[in-house]
DNA sequence: TTGTTTTGTTAGACACATCTAACTGGAGGC
DNA sequence: GCCTCCAGTTAGATGTGTCTAACAAAACAA
């Protein structure tokens, strides 16, 4: 649904809309200059962009002249910064991202996530507000786990990365290592971060990705398993940093 | 970071790659047809994106042959897949979004959110099967609350969608409607689903959005309210809707 | 063998968004 | 009054991805 229906902006024309919209509530006025600046192009491509939400009914553009909204302008501006917030907000606030990733992120993405997505996105805000049960205590665990504070305190529950130190114990989860040839099992979680995890999750190594065991190096490097049908090898390293739930 | 740094793909160029792994791992093979009907273009399309993502090295195209993937394409292919995965697991899976909605929005987000925050959602994910006290609890309470579940039980916190009946009582939230000329305040949640709902949420009405009440007609229908800097108006039914906290 | 159907390729057109480079219109300085 | 400089416009080029329509090459049927 967007604020005037059967209205369909290009991702670039939303973009336009929104930064206008941005310029006018924080600096009063919005020129070429000051938007391409602000969405990092060449004045030349804005005025032909101008031209055409004129045109669409969504700005006021007079040649030479300061850039205004149209109500039906405003409306659409509203709606495009509305989803901006939610995602950025998303992004930093439960997923801890960076502002400036976050808003980077959500700048890509507005425009193209459904309606349905971003309503569900609202909801568990409102949830996490509105539920003294459930809500805020859910974020706050989140944030105070090892996989996401570095320095948080074992919590007692192995959910550490690899800057967990000490032996392995027997509860510790078993990892591809460990694995017999032919055995299946499922991704629990990587016990890594930096490098590796992100190579790891590069090869399709996610939580629940179904993985069989194929062989492995006589020392054990590399072992070979299958993903998605297809084979990889993995180092030793890496083997170990996979733990897994056998099914 | 991609699985061949260095490497600069198109999100179509993307697409293409992960459908053909598709296709090899469901069907043994992949042929233009095929790719053409998966991603819904017409064959002359496909041609030209196999010649230039065989000049990239990704697949082994000999025309009117068999498409296959090198193991360059193929390393390529899992990365996106894996975005693809994890994306589609949290809309489905947290946010209970319909499936075919979910890997719609998935396929056009899966090329452009950034590797730390696609991080941050797989250690969500590995947090909630990890995490005895935390994890699964806050997932089930949220969908099984009145803001995702219309016919979840009245869990006494006054979460509930418009589909609450009764009188309102002490405890209720107040409402945009009931704010005095001048007075400030942070949206909660919107108290209703469906159009309204919508509609207020295209108009900029999020979570913790500051909106400052600026009067009333006679009946109190519409309300004007200033949201960014910029005055709106709302109906009687959307202002009641809309409950605050003072600030 | 010969025609027909399926499959794939190629060429040309279009839409979009960007760039550069040349040009234009005003505002202020001298 | 003239010049200079800045902001903005315009035209032309580029890159990407799509389409249609005409064509080519196998595969299949009679």
């Amino acid at each position: 649904m967007t604020a005037d229906p059967g209205l369909e902006l290009t991702a670039a024309l939303e973009d336009y809309i929104e930064t206008i919209y941005e310029l006018i509530r924080d600096k009063g006025i919005a020129r070429v200059r000051d938007i391409a600046r602000a969405r990092n192009v060449k004045a030349g491509s804005v005025s032909p962009a101008m031209k055409r939400l004129a045109d669409l009914g969504l700005v006021r553009y007079e040649r030479r002249e300061f850039i205004e909204l149209t109500p039906r302008g405003e409306a659409e501006a509203r709606r495009v910064y509305a989803r901006h917030e939610m995602l950025t907000r998303f992004f930093r606030e439960v997923l801890l991202v960076p502002a400036d990733v976050a808003g980077e992120d959500a700048c890509r993405i507005e425009h193209t996530l459904s309606d349905t997505t971003l309503d569900r996105l609202v909801r568990m805000f409102e949830f996490m507000r509105a539920c003294p049960d459930g809500g805020n205590e859910f974020i706050h665990r989140f944030h105070e786990c090892p996989l996401v504070r570095k320095d948080a305190p074992d919590c007692g529950h192995r959910c550490q990365a690899d800057h967990m130190t000490g032996p392995a114990t027997e509860e510790r989860m078993s990892s591809i290592f460990d694995m017999e040839p032919g055995q299946r099992a499922r991704v629990a979680r990587v016990d890594a971060s930096g490098a590796i995890r992100q190579r790891l999750l590069v090869m399709g190594i996610i939580p629940d990705a179904m993985v069989e065991f194929e062989r492995s190096a006589p020392v054990g490097d590399p072992v070979w398993i299958k993903l998605q049908g297809f084979q990889m090898s993995l180092r030793r390293t890496e083997a170990e940093a996979i733990l897994v739930r056998a099914v």
